[in-house]
DNA sequence: GTCGAATCATTCATGCTCTGAATGATGTAT
DNA sequence: ATACATCATTCAGAGCATGAATGATTCGAC
């Protein structure tokens, strides 16, 4: 047996207790570098939402984040407020409130892609060029198995 | 320049933003599977850094959990009613609560490492076993750096 | 030794996030 | 036309975590 597939014989030593832990501290650093952005995680996860798929009623966003409609109002209600999303009346529905990204939405989230990325940098900097790589591969692919946007 | 280096072009893609949601869900999967047992992830990181520390006092708990020590009373509280911890007063200095694993913690604590192997098969079963070397490998490096229990 | 400040655990009130039920508006089927 | 389903919204409340206040113990200056 190689060593590199040993089991873990502590719950600290797995790979679901570490994923969910780094992204605790990660998710903690993000919220935090939002702040001066007056935005949310979940306001990031709206808009990223939207830019994948286009233009979506509010049910669908509830429904894609795994949260219940009624905290989507809340936070498309501070989007809209932002200038970060259009939200009309879908035409054929009229039940509908079709939730888009604005021009400034788009580059709200560019600043945001900006602190994501100097959290990889944090992250990653200790690592080899070969190692980054192939874990941004290995999340990708688990990132498409857990059907998330992109 | 190599494919694999290519700088994502929207939140989604970064690794910061997978590892997070990616954390979520597992957090998630794991809060639900920590039911029956009577425990939340809270009161497993609690163990686990007594079982890699060995006995501490609550304050020590709390500063390596990062969480306000009144949270530490909280989880030690149960712990303690449901066996797996022992909270004696220090001889030494009788302001702290020294907290230690019990047998039945340690007995708890393997019932947990089955639920978090078993995460680990369900998230890692779509790799290959060279890409579940490397990340199970890349994972600790990065647990290392951000000073994780073992 | 004694007094005042510091440290640790604990309790309690509060804040924040999220959910689920109730309501109203619109659409669909018979 | 009527009954039922669907979508958005509001609102009350649950759950988790924090920070201030309290009490017990220890430490340091004198």
């Amino acid at each position: 047996m190689r060593v590199d597939e040993v089991k873990p014989v502590s719950v600290a030593g797995t790979m679901a207790f570490r994923i969910g832990t780094l992204g605790a501290i990660l998710t903690e650093r993000f919220t935090a570098a939002l702040v001066p952005l007056d935005l949310k995680p979940k306001h990031v996860g709206l808009m990223t939402l939207l830019e994948a798929r286009g233009a979506a009623s509010q049910l669908d966003v509830a429904k894609a984040m795994g949260v219940a409609p009624s905290l989507v109002v809340t936070l498309a209600d501070h989007l809209e407020r932002l200038g970060a999303i259009s939200r009309v009346r879908d035409p054929g529905d009229r039940r509908r409130q079709l939730l888009d990204l604005t021009a400034e939405g788009r580059a709200l989230l560019g600043r945001c892609l900006e602190v994501t990325l100097e959290l990889d940098a944090e992250l990653t900097g200790g690592l080899g060029p070969r190692d980054r790589a192939v874990l941004a591969r290995v999340l990708s692919t688990l990132a498409a198995q857990a059907g998330l946007p992109v």
